[in-house]
RNA sequence: GGGGGCGUAGUACAGUUGGUUAGUACGCCGGCCUGUCACGCCGGAGGUCGCGAGUUCGAGUCUCGUCGCUCCCGCCA
């Protein structure tokens, strides 16, 4: 093994090329690969830029091949050499550096390795859980690396634009108090406040305002969030946002900011020129058209409310919903219309998760409809349906009767479903959009109250007001989400800068004032000691970056995630503490048999 | 909390109706090989079939439980 002492690379392994032939050169890395043909030896050095091939020649140097054929997958080496050009017929296209190879003269083992448990590669077959677990392996794939790359990127371009458009980047918290509206707050046990317990913060909301009241007019930080829920392929107990505050700015300016932010970045890390301004959507005909409030519009399949047709139809599933206060809405899967039976009980089932009790659908064929459900229905109704819905021949409807909220659910995700199925949905498309005019609350069955949509320092629509204690569940907020391609990455809303509208909201999302008092005291404080009218965002980092990445789940572009059960599988976090530990923190644990 | 999928050499998988010695590929180790780049050829080692019970003459295979990973519902302002 060999000291590192003053070997220094003087090239990375992705630089050298034919201009460089003849130069001596150190290049340093990993042994991704030796091919030993008894007498020359291959080796292409890796590190995070690429690779380059060395070559051992016993005739060059004996010395130096002798030692070469202990090299194996992993071991750690610097090697000096002269930069070639390979000879010809002899370049690899596959390598940045295939023109040339380094013959060396001097080799240092600076460390031997292990046989890995999986290979350093991209087109790798291996359990999530193993790459989990020798995460620092699984790291060096160049694929991990390009993903750690964008990120980088892309954290230092938001950064960059922010710092440009007099923003101050500034810390909060993660020691913070537990509120009560949200997730299911991480809670921190105080040492020195026995059965008090810190909580490390959802997200810095509450900070930023204060920010704001406290003058710093534009805010941003790239921060780290907690919340202690389940986890999906697009959330992780902590996450990072990129959050941000504005003073004196409405709606428009803080949605054309970040806007322009997020085309930036994508020019900046894809080369993408994102066309400006972005589409707007109401919260309304999101739901109306896309049974969702994060809409895919990277293709049509809009859904189409039949109620009214159907209401007095023969058919008592959509008669019987409608009576009730339900609507019944229909998909034109277009074109569709060779589904098989069995497909047909697939999406029923897929359907049934949401909710939905069936899943109705008619077959438009050359003549008539092939459907369970056509016999139930007038000319007249038929008449109305087809045109309503644009029925062609080759189109295939599915209709859902339920409650809104079933069949949006059920037919917004079916729409997703048959657009993949029907590969509607092209390669290297960003289809952004905003929606806007949430609704400021809606009642929760459990609690048996109303709650925050957003969340409850989010200013109502002027024009709504009135309707705050008559129909608090038709007030409009002033918040908005960016949305691309189905999934919401960024979300914010102008805040509420004044006491008694802050005082109003609490109380109509039935927080006492005494509750108001004890958890945001500080807050009515501040709005009433002159807090600005201000704004802001925050943007999913993560899910950002797995869409800049082509990325299925955040955990491929997180270095160290965690899995589904919150463990960290390489630090086998989290894990049993000593009773001593305990002791101080005046804990006592109860473990369920 | 609930539902689905997966779990067999280091890795990815195959394993028939429950049947006697659990296979294949890659990787690994050894030998040969001077232009490979997924080098090639020859040989070899390597298994608590996730774990625990049960059924059976006999379990990788069937049953129950359990653990882990994953996708989804609930949950996630």
């Amino acid at each position: 093994m060999d000291a590192l002492g003053k070997v220094r690379r003087t090239h990375d392994n992705n630089s050298l090329t034919a201009a460089d032939a003849g130069r001596e050169v150190v290049l340093t890395g990993w042994a991704q690969r030796r091919r030993d043909h008894g007498g020359v030896i291959f080796v292409d050095l890796r590190d995070r830029e690429g690779i380059t091939q060395i070559v051992f020649n016993p005739e060059r140097d004996p010395a130096v091949h002798e030692k070469a054929k202990a090299i194996r997958g992993e071991y750690v080496l610097g090697v000096r050499g002269i930069v070639s050009l390979r000879p010809e017929g002899m370049e690899n296209p596959n390598l940045e550096t295939g023109a040339v190879e380094v013959l060396v003269s001097e080799l240092w083992i600076f460390n031997t390795a292990t046989t890995p448990p999986f290979m350093i590669e991209d087109q790798l077959e291996v359990s999530e859980s193993l790459r989990l677990q020798y995460r620092w392996l699984d790291l060096r794939r160049p694929r991990m690396v390009r993903n750690m790359t964008v990120r980088h990127k892309a954290s230092r371009f938001v950064r960059e634009f922010l710092n440009e458009h007099g923003f101050l980047e500034m810390e909060t918290p993660f020691l913070t108090k537990s509120t009560p509206e949200g997730a299911r707050d991480y809670l921190v046990p105080s040492r020195v406040n026995p059965g008090l317990f810190y909580a490390l913060p959802q997200s810095p909301q509450l900070f930023k305002q204060l920010l704001m009241m406290a003058g710093y007019e534009r805010y941003y930080q790239v921060v780290r969030c907690f919340r202690d829920e389940d986890l999906r392929a697009d959330r992780q107990p902590e996450f990072t946002q990129i959050d941000m505050e504005m003073s004196f700015v409405g709606e428009e300016d803080i949605m054309d900011l970040s806007e322009r932010m997020i085309a930036g970045l994508f020019d900046a890390v894809l080369g993408v020129t994102v066309p400006l301004p972005f589409q707007r959507i109401t919260y309304e005909t999101a739901m109306d058209l896309y049974g969702s409030d994060k809409p895919d519009l990277r293709f049509g399949l809009p859904l189409c409310d039949v109620t009214d047709i159907v209401a007095k139809s023969g058919f008592k599933v959509f008669a019987e919903a409608a009576l009730r206060g339900g609507i019944v809405k229909a998909l034109n899967a277009k074109g569709a219309s060779e589904l098989s039976r069995k497909d047909l009980d697939d999406l029923t089932r897929f359907v049934s998760v949401y909710g939905a009790k069936g899943l109705a659908w008619i077959k438009v064929k050359e003549k008539d409809w092939q459907s369970p459900i056509a016999k139930f229905f007038s000319d007249d109704e038929k008449a109305a349906l087809s045109q309503k819905i644009g029925m062609e021949q080759g189109d295939l409807v599915f209709f859902v009767a339920d409650t809104k909220k079933v069949v949006n659910e059920a037919l917004g995700h079916l729409r997703l479903q048959m657009a993949e199925r029907m590969k509607l949905i092209e390669d290297e498309c960003f289809a952004f959009a905003w929606v806007t005019e949430f609704p400021l609350m809606e009642y929760d069955e459990t609690e048996k109250r109303n709650v925050a949509l957003h969340h409850p320092f989010t200013a109502p629509m002027d024009e709504d007001l009135a309707l705050l204690e008559s129909e608090p569940a038709r007030v409009r907020s002033r918040a908005y989400d960016m949305v691309l391609n189905g999934t919401e990455i960024g979300g914010g809303s102008i805040r509420i800068h004044q006491r008694p509208m802050q005082e109003k909201i609490f109380s109509a999302l039935s927080i006492e004032p005494s509750e108001a008092e004890e958890k945001f005291g500080f807050l009515l404080s501040a709005l009433a000691s002159g807090a600005p009218p201000h704004g802001g965002l925050a943007f999913g980092f993560d899910r950002l970056i797995a869409i800049l990445c082509g990325e299925k789940s955040i955990r491929d572009v997180i270095a160290f995630p965690k899995t589904q059960k919150a463990a960290c599988l390489m630090t086998q976090a989290p894990s049993p503490v000593s009773a001593l530990q305990l002791t101080e923190l005046s804990l006592r644990v109860s473990r369920p048999e």
